[in-house]
DNA sequence: AAGGGACCGTACCGATCGGTACGACCGGCG
DNA sequence: CGCCGGTCGTACCGATCGGTACGGTCCCTT
């Protein structure tokens, strides 16, 4: 996440700390740039010497929120490469241990998928693409399974984590991260020809 | 959803209905009262005459949004009495056809989650509460069916749920739709004793 | 020592936020 | 008619929003 930046001066990495911290805990629209800046300890012109917007700030953010998503899946496929089930639950246990991580408040791209129900916009259109190649990816996963329609299972698990970030923030972070697990097996199972 | 209250003026109650669509479309946050007053064709202090602030406005909204689906609940217990198996079928094809509408954006108690992550804004207090009857009526249902673990069984059927409102938002209506269905049948059919 | 570029914070900008003071308007009743 | 309670919109409030003009400070170079 501290995804580092040449190009940042020390003020600017400082901010974009401050931003991830910021944006991920309170949304990114509760989180203004005056906010940011008190919390960075920096002014408010080193935001926009460094970031080009608020919005470009939110982009990059959400950019970066994405890439351990696409991480974990090409190291459960590095960990285990002729095993496709044993993928699939490494996967899943990852997500799940994110969950139940303190501080966890759903998937940030989702939550960011509700902060901005305008489409056209930049953020928007970024999650909606980084989210299109992480379902893509986690059905290619799934495509090595056994099973009849491989891009059926795949949509399912993906709702089952969007849905596992949602009740965590309104019920359980236990309850949703033993869940998930439980629930995954059990629809991955019901798939699998046997 | 246009519940009407014999208190409201004729200004109030358009206001209503205004902020109803509004909060749903664009997002409690997004909405300005302005917003509101503009497109109801009434000035702002209408607004002020017939809720406390947006914030009672929204809480009323939530409060109204909760309402079908405890009808759903009890309408699928009317329906089909001595069958919890389709008085669960009943309840998630009722929700998976109001996903299918079009202009659908999600649970609108889950999307007030998301925007208000300060588990103290009454708004949030609201929605926790109801998430939390709803969870516990869901269950209920869930205990007639003969499964070892209806807590559990409950909990993961209302993932599902939560996981087809944002995913609707993100990918596809039709799909998510669909695959609530089948993968909720899936999870019921894997807890049954047979 | 003198100059210059990189980096920074103070103080401010117009726009918009939620919310309100005030007076116009209208129907019913004396 | 004259009054009166209820309902309404115009015009405004202070606070906060995202964003910027400007001048200061530091350090490296010559």
């Amino acid at each position: 996440m501290a995804a580092q930046d040449a190009r940042r001066s020390p003020a600017g990495q400082r901010v974009w700390e401050t931003a991830c911290d910021l944006f991920y805990r309170e949304g990114i629209r509760s989180a203004g740039v005056a906010e940011i800046a008190e919390r960075s300890g920096v002014g408010k012109p080193s935001i926009y010497r460094n970031f080009e917007s608020k919005d470009g700030l939110a982009l990059a953010y959400v950019k970066a929120k994405a890439v351990p998503s696409r991480v974990w899946l090409e190291a459960a496929r590095a960990a285990c490469p002729d095993d496709p089930r044993a993928q699939l639950r490494h996967v899943i246990t990852e997500i799940a241990d994110q969950i139940s991580e303190p501080g966890y408040r759903g998937c940030a791209l989702a939550n960011a998928t509700v902060e901005f129900p305008d489409r056209e916009h930049p953020v928007r259109v970024a999650v909606d693409a980084l989210k299109a190649e992480y379902l893509e990816l986690l059905t290619e996963l799934v495509s090595q399974l056994p099973v009849r329609d491989p891009r059926s299972l795949g949509y399912m698990l993906q709702m089952l984590v969007e849905g596992a970030g949602i009740t965590t923030q309104i019920y359980s972070a236990e309850r949703s991260a033993s869940a998930l697990k439980e629930a995954a097996d059990r629809i991955v199972e019901s798939y699998l020809e046997r």
